[in-house]
DNA sequence: AATGAATGAGGTTTCATTCAT
DNA sequence: CATGAATGAAACCTCATTCAT
């Protein structure tokens, strides 16, 4: 467990800690990563990270959890509940992307979660950081059902969890080698994966799902569907 | 890349070597899987191991293709061309579901290839595996569009990235903790994640794809939605 | 020891073995050769050095034997036994050279046979080596000594031993990286290492012996010495 | 390249790892030592070696040029540079002897650096070690020609070259199974090759020397010559 | 609390030799 | 006799963790 020692850090040491050991986590892979390297990089002595936390292990789940932290706030900061729900799912995913291309590491961790042999951690992530966004989503449905803005057939679960793939395809579609030759493989995008890409990936992503919410009839589509 | 030594194997070693190698590295991850226990659990020596294989990384390589061709066998394996859409669609999810089940390694091994540290993998593998998927997925979707059997304005490609999204978020569901505790969380199953409940979730996802592709107003759902 | 099998091979194809073996182990040195390495390029099977000889150190002698030999014949070939002594010096140093250019091999194993965990093969291959040379050099100048062409007060096996020792430095600095460096660096030679190089380094050498055999006062050298 | 942790050692640390990693691979070569037996030999863990050096690589050339420094100040030490060159060149060999003798790892070193398989150290370490050896006979022997002590027509160089190559054959005689063996055939010694016959050894080759370089027509001999 | 040297288990790969075909 | 796959003992080097300063 992440000790006393570190908590009681000067907030930007702390940070500065966090943030190398993301970056290089996120770049090599936990076992790729030594601790020495994460100490040299941060300007720490490799002694120390042991007075802050137990082992490699503590320290990796502390940074997921770092990064969980960042992102909500990045994600779900400046959602307004009251919006229309097609805006609030677009709030989502137009914070989303700036996030992930700013903090790839992030992205990178969470997908890196879910590997072999790092069972562990899900086991102490997992719900953690599923619950926040699965409750949110739901909520956000059910609102909008509530209202009358989505079809009135909608089985909000089905429907959050696929919202939230699409989600999460989509960000690591940012940062992840394979994902990204996935999409471009889908979406038939040629050369380099630029800021127009992600930009137009984004909003015919976001018009699937408002295809699929939109009640049947709904003359005016609720997100922009421009693009298409 | 993989010697003529190994080729030239008995068809029964090489398989069992592949399929010890591909449960190894699927549960233990490929950094934490050694050569000398692949080579004991397959019953070869590990001198043997670099008879057959240049390298860990060629091995690895190796193992992966394998359960590619493995996979393609079983999911595309009996696809009718001729069938309705629908049809098509739910027959590649329920190829998936029990081959997951059964090899949980190649899934798992599909998943690993997108995570950090593995990139070189992915350079080599990642178009291989998901331009087949896509071409035979936006294949069927195109013919369901001549056919009428599916929405008139369809972005044929973001449906394809979208469908197989909920395909691999489905299988991985199956083989990885993580996205088995994402799966609960969102669908809300409660207790054992057993073949009931695969079956359930199974189809509240084929649903949610068949209302997302059905045409307005068609009146006979495309495929069943019974359990809904 | 080297078998029957190897013996009645056919001669060419026992001297490309032989050859190919002396090039790599020259190269490369002993342990950094190996078995597959030399059969591969000798054209036969791996299987079939061990129905040739015991073991690598087997071999290893028997390539040292094969250049040992192939040295005599191409020094000590057209030496005329009636010659004068200078001359006679002079023709060992100047069949030498060409040939240690044409086979650098046999002179890197000569060197490398005085190297480090080289003893078991010194223990072989020494006496037999140095006893041929040591003889015919002692002979030569007890010939001179007796037709006074030497210095009367000459120590033979000394002068022997340093002739021998100058033969011996010459030619490993047309081979060795070392010993070439040093060369370079005794006689001040500048760029490149070339034949015109060699040329006037060995007349440099020749004059240094023969300056040492002349008997006082003798006013014609026995060797050229325009060189200088 | 050494690490500052070394560099930091006791001395008497420092002095009892390179010793005893000279001698293991003056022993048995620089491939049949291994990191672990210098390590337990030295008494420090094995990975302490990875501590002090980048590699193997890197300590055997530290060994070596701690070997070098060590030698010329056993030989070059003492050395009177008033002194008559006679005297100069008898106190190199006469320092070169017990220092062999006492510390025959380094010559083998030395000698090592020329084999096959070793040119990496030999481009690193040959004009290091022989430009300081090879301008300090030169200095001496046009010393000696300026004050009349040698033979006005000396080739300096080739002179130089010819001393040090003698004092080299020497010292390896007294180090090396192979030259050993060379030694005692050319110059007939029979039995032991103890300390009286090294004694005698050194006293004839000293005589070449003096013979060679002396002025003609000098009656008294600049070396002590009595042995012969 | 901070430091960084010390530790040694562990992992990939090499290669001489054997042996079945 | 020729072949080349099989074997397994090493060997270099890495790195999480400990501990003395």
């Amino acid at each position: 467990m992440t000790k006393n020692t570190f908590k009681s850090l000067p907030h930007e040491k702390k940070e500065r800690l966090l943030e190398t050991a993301a970056k290089l986590f996120a770049e090599k892979g936990f076992h790729q990563t030594d601790m020495a390297q994460i100490a040299a990089k941060a300007g720490v002595a490799k002694g120390s990270l042991y007075n802050y936390f137990d082992s490699k292990d503590d320290l990796y789940l502390e940074v997921c959890r770092h990064g969980l932290e960042k992102s909500r706030r990045a994600v779900y900061g400046g959602l307004d509940p009251e919006g229309d729900v097609y805006r609030q799912i677009e709030h989502i995913f137009r914070q989303g992307a700036p996030f992930a291309l700013a903090h790839p590491e992030y992205i990178r961790l969470y997908l890196n979660v879910s590997s072999a042999g790092m069972e562990r951690f899900a086991e102490k992530l997992s719900r953690e950081v599923e619950k926040y966004t699965a409750d949110h989503l739901k909520k956000i449905l059910k609102d909008g059902l509530a209202r009358g803005q989505v079809r009135p057939d909608l089985d909000v679960n089905a429907a959050a969890f696929t919202i939230n793939g699409l989600y999460i395809l989509f960000l690591v579609s940012l940062v992840s080698r394979h994902f990204q030759v996935r999409m471009k493989e889908y979406l038939e995008i040629e050369g380099e994966f630029d800021r127009a890409a992600v930009e137009a990936a984004l909003e015919r992503i976001i018009a699937v799902i408002s295809d699929y919410l939109r009640p049947v009839g709904a003359g005016d589509p609720g997100l922009d569907r421009g693009e298409r």
